[in-house]
RNA sequence: GGGGAUGUAGAUCAGGGGGUUAAAGAUCAACGUUCUGAUAAAGCGUAGGCCGUGAGUUCGAAUCUCACCAUCCCUACCA
């Protein structure tokens, strides 16, 4: 057995370990190891490969890890593949920046081929730096070396199989509708990839002249006037009240709902008024109005021609609610997903005059290649001009944006290729009810109440970087036969060829002579896909990854994944729907939602300069830990990996605070502590672990107890990780280290176990602890996997043998403890739970006389009707009470010689006089505690032997001290007592110390330096252990010289 | 607008399918003190809470119901 430092340095501690997994490759003896037959099947989902880690992707990969290690050691063959997403806006983004490229125009002139390959070389870049930074997480034993890229051409083979089960499954098609679209990246976006952001838009209220009857208005309101471009219609509610109002100030009437006249016209606007008729919603259907733009917009009128019902009322009930605004509703068909529906009921042309950049184009006239909301200040002015502007008011509210560059979004009509999700919605939710969340609350609530209001996916993307849709169409208009291909080697059968990468622009270049009409040929679409359909078909895409071969019919769903709560929309949605749309089955059995980091409350954000890099806990650099000298040594990941693990509630934000971060770390410092004393008592006993042992049948109370309190440990913290319920794990386990072992089983033992002990339970108590020990190693590694390979190689790894373990080079190369349900005894925990309790209850009842815990007491009596503790629990009341007799007993006529104090479990009395025996032990003890503390601050070796005169000015001293020589000499290590009659001489050859003692004989409490100086001072200082006087002449001296050494 | 989570000591959070008990827990911080050859460790004690506010159900509510307020999140057609 190897020292081990008592100078915790995990910075260098982790370092060292890493290293040596590196250089033995360990990782690959763990897989040797594992089981083939026995699969526990984890899915990691994939970061984007943009940039470095925050600590939110950091408490990710530990969680992950976790259980990684965890299921491991129970035996399971763990996929630990990571994997990383690699296409997708994300990554165009970042490369345009890097390029300083502005628009899509300018990637068609710098040339897609160049920018594809960019990308990819930013991917793998970034992908070698995450790499690193995972395994420097201790998140170490995973296939770093083989990850599942979502750029490689087996995994675009896999979505494209989905794609291809989706057609053959008649759930992808092609559809013409408004989508959000993001004119900055220039293409339409899914519902999941719309950020809201709260703005400040002006709103418009704006009359439209009526077609039939003069000096006649329609109000409507709106907060986007570039949409006006486009107006086709306005919407009212068929069974609201609108009415016919004349305005006197301006000599016309208006028409709007009966709600809005008093608030709009009297109070907004302040203008007298006088209601002409009035309406019911249905009444207005059909009046015409004139289009406000119709000059600017000429091409307004060759729609007018297409339908009757253009610029005209319509009735929706489901989409206009008179309560709110005026109660007409401007209407675009190509630039609203309600808009649209009504547009499509009633026959109207569906108008969209706006390109996928977010310019007009031809068909808007006057404002062709103006940017849409630049028109918006145009518009206003121009209806200013025309005088059918009414008012204008700024409005707050939330607008979608785009998730990558956070551009204000453009809902136009646009052709995309769809899942129809919304169909199948029903089925969804049926299959998230067979998931095992955790929090429940994340799929019962969250994840329902998103899959009960799914839209159908838009999956089309007008993009570069991503996997291209594998649809060719016949260029034939007549035709327009659609083929969608499942596979490299489908394409090549059906075109003849396949480039060797799949990626825009080659496989662009792929086409076919239609085999349908015989005439057009079939080219591909330019599409590209959602990015999250990537990570959402990993479960067959990434499967050769998984086991060397690409069967993607036969994929077996994940038995588990971990993400944070944005993956509801994100990850944990395009896994369910794409396995749906192409297998009808599910493609995970159980799913635990983590919260977000956030620090003091907020959010992390690079904007706000609140952002915490993993590297600022492993170097130390964080500035809230430096600004504390105590927290300046918390350096190194393992903190934070016991910190993060049980910092929360599952589902619930990690409030990362520096405080609480350097409480953990006093936790880890217990830990080591623990072990560093264990392994020191082991080390001077020569304890050896195979000669050495315990005997169950031998054992006494105390020590069956422990045994109970592992089991029971184990048990527990062995439920909550097959169920996944983490944060409780580490609490566990700190309450059974901190509290069972460390505070109170090695206070009970210590005696034992001591060096000078002779105790005859000493060696079977000390390989009952160092087997204990082990266990709670074993409990710890998946938390603190480098800590706990250091301490198994300086402590346990030589010994395996006595354990009748195997000797494994690594601590990750063992198994999980296994419970031993015969030896939890809930009765022994019960009593020795009842026994702390009443120790509590007296230790506190003698602070409050002030007599010393190392001062015997003659008795205490306990009154209670409680069943009474067994002998032995009696003997640890005695002893950690330092008390020579306990009484329990259900009534007792106490005196005056007694204190009291009132506990939950009944009354204790407390014997406070003092005879000889009693005195001797206190003064005798206090005489050996003063020596102790000066060989250790004079560093002399535990064991060392000194030679030891003791003085005193009292006879009495001198007679306890006497008839107390050898049991001095024993515990203070002296192999020479000598006593003299009077005090010594300080002859600073020797050391010199003397203890200052209450006159007060009965008491002779010896007195801390703070009293003694007070004394100095002041008069009328009382003895704060006998209350009272103290006086100079009076003070009591024992004085002891050793050597120096 | 709709939905959800959260609200318990100075801080961070447990608990809570109503009630053995007059008394609501933990950790950290504060204060006091003890113990100690694990020693830049550890223990104990004290103080600190109308369990967000207001109603309701009940013999009894921190716990169940409703409303409201606050923080955060999700969702959405604010035209």
């Amino acid at each position: 057995m190897e020292p081990i430092s008592k100078n915790l340095d995990l910075l260098k501690l982790e370092e060292r370990i890493l290293e040596f997994w590196e250089n033995e490759d360990i990782y690959s003896m763990i897989k040797t190891k594992e089981n083939p037959d026995k699969i526990w099947r984890f899915i990691d989902g994939p970061p984007y490969t943009t940039g470095s880690i925050h600590l939110g992707t950091a408490w990710n990969k530990i969680l992950k890890d976790y259980l990684i290690r965890y299921k491991r050691m129970q035996g399971f063959k763990v996929t630990d593949t990571p994997g990383y997403d690699t296409h997708g806006l994300p990554i165009e983004v970042q490369m345009e920046k890097e390029l300083n490229i502005k628009n899509k125009q300018e990637i068609l002139e710098y040339g897609v081929d160049k920018f594809i390959t960019n990308c990819k070389e930013f991917a793998q870049r970034n992908l070698k730096i995450m790499n690193d930074q995972f395994k420097r997480l201790g998140s170490y034993f995973w296939n770093w070396e083989n990850p599942y890229i979502t750029f490689k051409n087996s995994y675009i083979e896999g979505i494209w199989w989905t794609l291809k089960r989706a057609w053959e499954n008649d759930l992808l098609y092609q559809f013409y509708r408004p989508l959000n679209c993001c004119p900055r990246c220039a293409t339409a976006l899914a519902k999941h990839e719309h950020e809201y952001l709260n703005v400040k838009d002006t709103s418009i209220f704006v009359k439209f002249e009526s077609a039939e009857d003069e000096k006649t208005f329609f109000i409507i309101w709106t907060t986007t006037p570039w949409t006006l471009v486009a107006n086709s219609a306005i919407m009212v509610n068929p069974i609201a009240e609108y009415a016919k109002v004349y305005i006197k100030d301006l000599d016309e009437y208006w028409i709007l709902s009966k709600n809005s006249i008093t608030f709009f016209i009297s109070g907004q606007l302040g203008y007298k008024y006088k209601i002409d008729r009035d309406y019911i919603g249905e009444d207005l259907e059909g009046m015409k109005y004139i289009h406000p733009l119709l000059d600017e917009v000429p091409y307004q009128k060759e729609l007018a021609k297409k339908s009757e019902k253009m610029h005209s009322i319509l009735l929706s009930e489901e989409y206009v609610s008179a309560g709110e605004g005026v109660g007409l509703v401007h209407t675009a068909p190509g630039h609203g997903p309600e808009d649209f529906d009504v547009g499509v009921k009633n026959g109207l042309p569906i108008f969209n005059p706006v390109k996928i950049d977010g310019l007009y184009n031809e068909k808007a006239g006057k404002f062709k290649n103006q940017f849409v909301f630049d028109a918006n200040k145009e518009i206003i002015e121009i209806l200013k001009e025309k005088g059918t502007l009414i008012d204008t008011d700024i409005v707050e509210h939330e607008y979608a944006h785009c998730w990558r560059c956070k551009s204000k979004l453009v809902y136009r009509a646009t052709k995309q290729w769809f899942f129809k999700t919304e169909s199948i919605s029903e089925e969804l939710l049926g299959q998230n009810e067979k998931i095992y969340w955790v929090p429940e609350w994340a799929g019962m609530k969250w994840f329902k109440s998103w899959l009960s209001s799914i839209k159908d996916w838009c999956i089309s993307r007008q993009r570069f970087w991503g996997i291209p849709l594998s649809v060719w169409i016949c260029n034939d208009k007549k035709c327009g036969d659609i083929t969608v291909i499942g596979s490299a080697k489908e394409l090549k059968k059906i075109a003849g060829e396949c480039p060797e990468d799949l990626h825009r622009p080659w496989i662009d270049k792929i086409t076919w002579k239609c085999e349908k009409c015989k005439k057009g040929t079939k080219t591909r679409i330019p599409d590209i896909l959602d990015v999250w359909l990537d990570s959402g078909s990993v479960v067959w895409a990434a499967q050769e990854v998984y086991d060397g071969e690409s069967h993607y019919d036969t994929w077996i769903p994940a038995d588990f994944i971990l993400e944070g709560k944005d993956q509801i929309r994100g990850w944990f949605n395009s896994l369910l729907c794409s396995a749906m749309v192409s297998s009808k089955r599910k493609n995970y059995d159980a799913c635990y939602m983590h919260g977000w980091v956030m620090r003091e409350g907020e959010k992390m954000s690079k904007s706000l300069g609140n952002f915490i890099e993993p590297e600022d806990l492993i170097n130390g650099t964080l500035k809230d830990l430096q600004k504390k000298k105590s927290y300046s040594k918390i350096k190194g990941i393992e903190t934070f990996r016991f910190y993060c693990i049980g910092a929360t509630q599952p589902g619930r934000d990690l409030n990362f605070s520096a405080k609480e971060y350097a409480d953990t770390y006093r936790v880890i410092n217990t830990i080591w502590n623990l072990f560093v004393y264990a392994n020191e008592k082991c080390r001077l006993a020569n304890f050896n672990p195979s000669k050495h042992k315990y005997d169950i049948k031998k054992m006494d109370k105390t020590d069956k107890w422990l045994l109970s309190r592992l089991n029971t440990t184990i048990k527990k913290i062995t439920n909550l990780s097959d169920t996944y319920i983490l944060p409780s794990i580490t609490e566990t386990l700190r309450d059974f280290i901190v509290n069972d072992l460390s505070r109170w089983y090695v206070v009970l033992i210590r005696d034992k176990i001591e060096v000078y002990s002779d105790d005859s339970e000493k060696y079977p108590v000390l390989s009952l602890l160092y087997d204990v020990l082990f266990k709670v190693l074993l409990l710890l590694s998946p938390i603190n996997p480098m800590l706990t390979e250091e301490i198994y190689h300086k402590m346990f790894k030589l010994n395996m043998k006595s354990m009748n373990l195997n000797e494994t080079l690594s601590i990750h190369l063992q198994d999980w403890p296994k419970v031993e349900e015969k030896l939890i005894d809930e009765d022994i925990e019960n009593q020795m739970i009842f026994i702390q309790e009443l120790i509590e209850e007296a230790r506190a009842l003698k602070d409050e006389y002030r007599i010393r815990l190392r001062w015997p007491n003659k008795k205490i009596v306990i009154v209670t009707e409680e069943k009474v503790p067994e002998e032995e629990f009696q003997i640890i009341f005695k002893k950690t009470v330092n008390v020579k007799e306990l009484e329990i007993t259900k009534s007792f006529k106490s005196n005056e010689d007694y204190v009291k104090t009132d506990s939950k479990y009944g009354i204790i009395y407390l014997d406070k006089t003092v005879d000889e025996d009693i005195l001797t032990e206190r003064i005798i003890s206090d005489l050996i505690r003063n020596i102790q503390f000066s060989r250790k601050i004079n560093k002399f070796q535990a064991g060392e032997n000194i030679s030891l005169k003791i003085g005193a000015n009292a006879p009495y001293l001198i007679k306890f001290i006497e008839n107390s020589k050898d049991y001095i000499s024993d515990k203070v290590s002296a192999n020479e007592v000598i006593i003299n009659n009077s005090n010594i001489k300080n002859d600073k050859i020797k050391i010199y110390e003397e203890l200052k003692l209450c006159g007060n004989k009965d008491c002779s409490a010896s007195l801390k330096d703070n009293i003694l100086k007070k004394l100095d001072k002041e008069s009328n200082i009382k003895c704060p252990h006998c209350n009272s006087e103290l006086k100079i002449n009076n003070i009591r001296t024992i004085s002891f010289t050793y050597n120096k050494n």
